[in-house]
DNA sequence: AATCGCTGTCATCTG
DNA sequence: GCCAGATGACAGCGA
């Protein structure tokens, strides 16, 4: 419990510090008439002046010796009084030293006392005190002990106290500050002095000093209510609830100084210097501290994140760990929309990783057909893609001077798709296409397709979020033209062909695009660019094929979905079952139990029973009856007329005389 | 070679 | 009647 002591002693003398920081002189003598010694008072133990050996709490009170109405807790809660007083004396503030001195005495732990973080401040502030507290403290050698390090050379400095460390104080005088306590009221005393040592006591812990001794619970305290509170106003609250506390200390510290602008600004620069500035480094990471701590440096965090949440779309506020490809596609595509969204940071990482993709670059150079499959993959993402990229790449590749293109062109229009004819029968014509049509279509195929996207017919995003896969063929095809991997050239064939025949077409769109565009834009896309009716059929084709496949794909995914919720709902089933068998079960062995229990207990009971004739009673003949008011009763069994043939009379007769 | 899962496509229905 | 979407059925393909 040596914490206890330093608990208070030190949030006595932080209090004093925080006072001293916000330009308030500490001078108790003004208000203790300078005569008044609380050092130790001789007028007996109940005084709550005495002085106290609080060091001497620390055996004992582990071992709750010390009784809850000692006169060395009445002196804790008379410092504490003082302390109210203080406050309460409004802006002119000016601490007698003697109290200072008096705090210092009562930080009898010294092993363990270490300067605050703020040394200039506190440790002047405690030499301060040190040096008014005279050589009294030269006797107490605990006090020695305490604070050698930054108040021992000032000990030995002469104070208005003799040496003997006994400053005696007249009984009358004595009476008098009491009378003075008496006159500050009680009006929010309690309470704020317990929130300024509360908001103190925090920063003792970030201080680390009551980290290493045993924890401040007062849940071990067995002293009676009127104690306890006031100890566990101080022991009982955790470090966070401190954490919570301390911004009432400006609060508090509102009531003594009119300069409480400063004052404030002062108090928050020290709670920022011991609270928030721990995060940077200012408090050692031990203990609770830790929590503090590494909750600290959340608040920029989380104001980022919010910031990002605010200034982005709701299906950006994933932050930018998470932030899919599909966005970053997007900002690609619809910078205007998603320029707005994806402010500052998020720009800029939303670029990085354009140009990690490779995207800027390699979509000026794609070829047609490649970007026709990128544009197959995934229609959701190319939904917006709708202007720039894709369909000047498109074209660009599409016109005479690309040879790919016009390789393509030439040959597949001439190829397959006319042989195709109508768009009807496009799809078995295509499946079945002779294998030169095929071997067209391998002249410009990649080549080195990731299988992954060439396995994934759909147009997911999943696809598509390897934009790697899908560039590095476009150079494979220029390249490598020709390829023998003919699993995925099939793989591409089927995938592109759509692609393939939109271009040999010459429609400017891809067939994803054909595929995502409004109604309106396909109309005007069939109408206004003089299409033969075989051709508007064909898109026609496309498109209603491409839906389609979306349409299926998400069929199927409903359909998975529904399938494993079922699964799920049998599972939960299942167990709801089991566990009504279970309970079942034990209801019915519960009511067996009580069955067997009201059974021996009723035989018991009949057989203590004595009828008039001192026959002991059957519980054949008789029951037992709780009525309403608990009462219990015995009755008679009456047997409709095998009781009466078998028995006659008789039962009448025991039943009239148990009626007791 | 048979099987299974995935995918695309068609036909059909519905709103 | 057209369109979009949903869904069953079928076929192809790869593991």
């Amino acid at each position: 419990m040596q914490n206890v002591k330093k608990y208070f002693t030190e949030g006595l003398i932080q209090f004093t510090i925080l006072l001293s920081l916000i330009g308030v002189r500490v001078d108790v003598d003004s208000y203790l008439n300078g005569s008044y010694s609380p050092l130790e008072i001789s007028d007996g133990p109940s005084s709550a002046y005495i002085q106290t050996p609080f060091h001497s709490l620390r055996d004992n009170w582990d071992g709750y010796s010390v009784h809850p109405k000692c006169p060395e807790l009445d002196y804790f809660f008379a410092c504490r009084r003082l302390l109210d007083e203080v406050r309460a004396l409004g802006s002119p503030i000016r601490f007698p030293t003697q109290l200072s001195a008096w705090l210092v005495h009562q930080v009898p732990d010294s092993s363990e006392f270490r300067e605050p973080p703020n040394s200039t401040s506190n440790s002047n502030v405690s030499a301060g005190l040190l040096s008014e507290s005279t050589g009294e403290e030269a006797n107490d050698t605990e006090l020695l002990a305490v604070d050698e390090s930054h108040t021992a050379p000032q000990l030995s400095g002469p104070g208005p106290y003799p040496s003997t460390g006994a400053c005696e104080i007249p009984n009358e005088e004595v009476e008098e500050l009491k009378g003075r306590i008496q006159e500050y009221g009680d009006e929010g005393r309690e309470e704020p002095v317990s929130l300024t040592q509360l908001a103190l006591s925090s920063t003792l812990e970030h201080e680390g000093l009551l980290g290493s001794g045993a924890p401040l619970s007062s849940s071990e305290d067995p002293h009676p209510p009127d104690i306890d509170q006031h100890w566990s106003q101080f022991l009982s609250l955790p470090i966070y609830e401190f954490d919570d506390l301390d911004p009432l200390v400006p609060q508090q510290l509102s009531d003594l100084d009119a300069d409480i602008s400063s004052a404030i600004s002062q108090d928050v620069s020290l709670r920022d210097a011991m609270v928030t500035g721990s995060v940077y480094d200012m408090i050692p990471p031990r203990g609770g501290v830790r929590t503090l701590v590494a909750r600290q440096p959340r608040g920029p965090l989380f104001r980022l994140e919010s910031t990002n949440s605010s200034n982005s779309s709701p299906g950006t506020t994933t932050g930018l760990v998470a932030l899919p490809n599909a966005v970053v596609v997007n900002g690609t595509r619809n910078g205007s929309s998603s320029h707005g969204a994806l402010e500052g940071c998020l720009d800029e990482a939303v670029f990085d990783q354009i140009n990690l993709l490779g995207l800027d670059g390699c979509l000026e150079t794609m070829d047609a057909q490649l970007l026709g499959i990128l544009q197959g993959i995934d229609p959701r993402v190319l939904e917006d893609l709708d202007s720039d990229s894709g369909l000047s790449l498109e074209s660009s590749s599409r016109g005479p001077d690309s040879p790919s293109a016009s390789e393509v062109s030439s040959s597949s229009s001439s190829s397959f798709f006319e042989d195709e004819g109508g768009a009807t029968g496009y799809s078995s014509e295509v499946d079945s296409l002779p294998s030169k049509s095929i071997a067209n279509y391998h002249t410009w195929s990649p080549v080195d397709f990731s299988e992954s996207v060439w396995h994934d017919h759909s147009y997911s995003s999943a696809a598509f979020s390897e934009p790697s896969a899908t560039t590095f063929p476009h150079k494979a095809i220029k390249e490598e033209p020709f390829s023998d991997e003919d699993g995925e050239d099939d793989e591409a064939r089927e995938l592109s062909r759509d692609e393939l025949r939109t271009r040999a077409l010459h429609v400017p769109f891809s067939a994803a695009e054909i595929v995502s565009m409004p109604v309106e834009e396909f109309l005007e896309l069939l109408e206004g660019h003089g299409l033969s009716p075989t051709q508007v059929a064909f898109l026609r084709d496309i498109r209603r094929r491409g839906k389609n496949k979306l349409a299926a794909q998400n069929c199927r995914k409903r359909k998975l979905d529904a399938i494993t919720g079922l699964q799920e709902e049998v599972e939960r089933l299942q167990a709801q079952r089991s566990r009504l068998l279970r309970e079942r079960q034990h209801t019915a062995k519960a009511l067996g139990a009580a069955g067997q229990r009201m059974e021996h207990l009723s035989r018991d009971i009949f057989s203590r029973l004595r009828d008039g004739s001192g026959r002991p009673l059957t519980p054949e003949r008789y029951t037992l009856q709780c009525e309403a008011n608990g009462r219990v009763v015995v009755q008679h069994i009456r047997r409709p007329s095998v009781a009466t043939t078998t028995a006659g009379g008789k039962p009448d007769k025991r039943k009239k005389e148990k009626k007791p």
